[in-house]
DNA sequence: CAGAAATATGAGTATGCGCTCAGGTAAAAA
DNA sequence: TTTTTACCTGAGCGCATACTCATATTTCTG
């Protein structure tokens, strides 16, 4: 019932924006009541939470399962291997996406998000760690931080803009270079 | 008065934030009534429209000041001037931006920002142009796709992220050093 | 100054929301 | 079968919102 609840909400988020996500019209595509989504959650808040988080966690499994690829991989691949996982990501139910991105407000689940983009950054940083004596860059940490923000934002703008963007292909060429070119200076 | 209401406007989206701009509360601040909104906006969504077209006139202001200043220098100062520049721009009211950006329903002029991520990513096409010569690129559109969103989130999140970023002179010298590598390869 | 035109006012209206709770249903226990 | 327990239901409550309009006030005009 929670999973019907969840599944729902999401694609409702997805499919009718967050203005058309009242409790009324989340209990109607249930297939249950009003009454019943307050025996499981304590608000509404909290629904489109555990939206967020399941959707974070998909998310989080495609750059985990890439960070776990490039481990063993030389640089300029495992490189590519991350800006492909990082489109990949962006892939994953984009409309979901760009609802919880620019209509759900911070105000629900604050941490959730930020935990997320922690996670991704301290892995970039273990990633860089293992090959610093190939790499100009010497405060990883800040090399983390533009890393994960400049791919996060390119391959969020390449997927999910409505306008003319370059082809995938070629953003995924283009960041692969770009990160690169950073990296070894 | 429209300027006293947009002033107000701004004000409460700033300083209170979306959630907090009903129109009550806008009348209330800009020393007014309910009524005489109506009187000059058809209705609340072309007040907050008409904030974010003032707000992106300044950023847009902001930007064509630098490209101005970089037409006419050499690739690696121009580069940190545009630079210094995205971060400028991200300075001007961030409260506002912050809101503007992670509050402010799509359906509140649509048009608006794409326009000005448009102007801007022609302004970079042409400044790219007049170094033709000097640049490892070919696609220049790409380039000033690529340019501009990897300049803009990278600022974007140096100056309006709540939790720990580098220092912005830090992220000055690694955006510069990172768009003048992608450029010259 | 008198009348007319333009503008300002804010209590009130319609609407839609999140959420509750008295009552119903169904399964388990006695 | 009767009682108990657990869960489900949806009409409706309280509230906050965007917006209106009859009235009051100010500003123009002759």
């Amino acid at each position: 019932m929670v999973d019907d609840i969840v599944e729902a909400t999401w694609k409702v988020l997805a499919e009718e924006g967050y203005a058309a996500a009242s409790t009324n019209r989340i209990a109607e595509r249930a297939g249950t009541s009003v009454g019943s989504l307050y025996q499981y959650f304590p608000n509404k808040d909290a629904i489109v939470a555990a939206v967020q988080r399941r959707h974070h966690a998909d998310v989080a499994a495609v750059m985990a399962a890439a960070f776990a690829e490039a481990a063993g991989q030389p640089l300029d691949i495992a490189t590519r291997v991350l800006v492909r996982a990082s489109l990949d990501a962006h892939r994953v139910d984009p409309e979901l996406h760009r609802t919880l991105a620019e209509r759900v407000p911070a105000s629900v689940n604050p941490e959730t998000k930020a935990s997320l983009m922690d996670g991704i950054q301290a892995q970039i940083r273990v990633w860089l760690e293992g090959h610093v004596h190939e790499l100009a860059v010497t405060d990883l940490d800040t090399a983390a931080f533009i890393i994960f923000h400049l791919v996060e934002a390119v391959s969020h703008a390449a997927i999910l803009d409505q306008r003319d963007t370059p082809s995938p292909a070629q953003v995924e060429d283009e960041l692969t270079a770009t990160v690169l070119r950073y990296l070894t200076g």
